[in-house]
RNA sequence: GCGGAAAUAGCUCAGUUGGUAGAGCACGACCUUGCCAAGGUCGGGGUCGCGGGUUCGAGUCCCGUUUUCCGCUCCA
């Protein structure tokens, strides 16, 4: 079986055991929009909570907040979100490549600026010693002509681009004869405009209302508030902030099931450091957060970073955890040193001063900050692919079990009675109800028990606890493990501490803190 | 967004040259069995993705549209 086979069973399976569905699926579906079904949103609660306690239980010194999506349209100023993610595009339709029309035109100037070039150190070689560089400039015709075409692309450009004009983009790539570098043709499209940032207005229409945006990530919220965060909770240099929640972005192509989502959800934590520190707190971090994903168990093998080479606009160190998925190494979290770029910008923009005082060097600054972010869906679709696993049994017989990490697991124990008459449903309701102030558990007296067992393995509940006759005298049940397939017998006093030792996620934290 | 393929019950699919929608599994009730799914009886569920057109008649032919999957670009 290929992997995109298993991809796609995958998918299949999230359907059809209530984990994720399509959104307003009655409709046709929302593109790249999905839902979380009743055991989905157990597993992403897990999940959560595991990221949350461990970052704000473990580190004293990370606290976390909860912002509103929205925020002051000038935030995405600061951001770079306004300038470098509204990008005007353009196909052409022979190559079917893609490009930002918006470049193209400023590598059509940078053509004059090179024809420029060239003239001048030819003259230049010519003349020698005796040349005026500056004379030449203003008046060879040859150069007044590109300096003259250079001039005028740059006025209609600048003039476009600021009314927002893509018509007039496209006029400028066709009359100055742009082509494509691929296929050499003129057969352009229209120049569109694609904002990465979903937009509504605040306020009424009527009176001029305010446009602002859903945030496309989360991060803002956090050095908006660092200084706040701070003064009240008196923190010191170096401190975290830590933070779950929504983030939207219009993707272009949004696909692969909830890998890129339109509507998703980030897990991101800032951490406020010395400038100069920078780079050991990096390195912290990053041992930190893996060593947080493999203590999961699913397979230390499967993860890898990948550093990038290529840096974005306020980053000065930048690596990827990656994770095997079935379609490839897939980004799953990221780590990046982001300078003081967002800190200053938003102090430029606001005009306000949020240095930070360092009582030790008795002097203020700009702090650099290292974060983590992790996308919460990408991690669900992780673990969803690592626990998903079709088994050959012996006779013949084959199950599918999601052997997730009992942990995440979004039912920790079934409760079945073997039979149900003979006052079997009613000890097992007993035992349930004992269980049930500490653990999810799911109660089942439908079919045999084996077709029960299946039903558990096929939503990855880690326990099966079995009511028979011999229970109603000895006080004892059959535990079944979900990935062994093995049963023991044990008393039903000794059940609580038994399912709490896999499920208790302390176990994990200690791994994590070793 | 561009190109290619697909859409029939919760799932997997069948449905003849156009003639009033079917199976298996799943689901519900009852009976039976009782430690690794598929025993019996009965039952619920589909205006065949949606909108037009051709036709006496469309799941089937034509056009449009939506969604999904596969390739091309950005990202957590």
């Amino acid at each position: 079986m290929t992997q995109k086979d298993v991809f796609k069973k995958l998918v299949a399976h999230c359907k059809e055991y209530g984990f994720v569905f399509p959104s307003s699926e009655i409709y046709d579906g929302l593109g790249a929009v999905y839902d979380y079904g009743q055991n989905g949103v157990e597993l992403k609660n897990n999940i959560k909570r595991y990221w949350w306690d461990s970052m704000t239980m473990l580190h004293e010194n990370v606290v976390g907040i909860d912002a509103a999506i929205f925020m002051h349209p000038t935030t995405w100023k600061a951001s770079g979100h306004v300038d470098a993610f509204n990008d005007p595009l353009i196909d052409n339709r022979d190559s079917k490549k893609r490009y930002r029309a918006d470049v193209l035109i400023e590598d059509l100037m940078a053509k004059y600026d090179e024809k420029i070039e060239k003239e001048v150190q030819k003259a230049a070689k010519r003349f020698g010693a005796s040349f005026d560089e500056a004379m030449f400039r203003q008046t060879n015709p040859r150069v007044l002509e590109h300096q003259a075409k250079r001039d005028e692309i740059h006025a209609r450009y600048a003039k476009a681009m600021n009314e927002n004009d893509l018509p007039g983009l496209k006029a400028i790539i066709m009359d100055y004869d742009v082509v494509d570098p691929i296929s050499g043709t003129k057969n352009w499209t229209d120049v569109r405009q694609f904002n990465l940032m979903f937009s509504t207005e605040m306020g009424s229409t009527a009176d001029g209302a305010m446009k602002i945006y859903l945030r496309p990530e989360t991060a803002q919220g956090i050095f908006v508030n660092y200084l706040n965060v701070q003064k009240t909770g008196r923190m010191k240099i170096p401190f975290g902030i830590a933070q779950i929640g929504k983030a939207f972005r219009n993707e272009i192509v949004a696909r692969q099931f909830i890998f890129r989502m339109r509507e998703f959800e980030q897990m991101e934590m800032q951490f406020f450091v010395r400038p100069g520190d920078e780079m050991k707190w990096f390195a912290y971090w990053k041992e930190h957060r893996l060593a947080w994903h493999k203590a999961l168990g699913l397979g230390d093998n499967k993860y890898r970073f990948h550093d990038h080479d290529k840096l974005a606009h306020y980053a000065n160190a930048a690596t990827d955890i990656e994770f095997e998925m079935p379609f490839g190494f897939k980004e799953v979290e990221g780590i990046h040193s982001r300078t003081d770029f967002d800190l200053s910008s938003h102090e430029k923009y606001s005009g306000k001063n949020i240095k930070y005082f360092d009582p030790e060097l008795n002097q203020s600054y700009t702090p650099y900050v290292i974060e983590t972010s992790i996308g919460v869906d990408r991690m669900f679709l992780s673990i969803m692919s690592a626990a998903y696993c079709e088994e050959q049994l012996e006779g013949g017989d084959s199950r599918v079990v999601l052997k997730l990490p009992p942990v995440l697991a979004p039912v920790k124990a079934a409760i079945l009675p073997l039979v149900k008459k003979d006052g079997l449903p009613e000890k097992a309701r007993e035992i349930m109800d004992a269980l049930k102030f500490d653990f999810r558990c799911v109660y089942d007296e439908k079919d045999s028990i084996g077709k029960r067992y299946r039903r558990q393995d096929a939503v990855g509940t880690p326990f099966c606890v079995t009511v028979d006759h011999d229970t109603l005298t000895d006080n004892c049940v059959t535990i079944r493990h979900r990935d062994t397939m093995q049963q023991e017998r044990v008393s039903i006093d000794s059940l609580h501490d038994l399912i709490d030792r896999e499920v208790n996620m302390k176990n994990l934290f200690r791994k994590i803190m070793d």
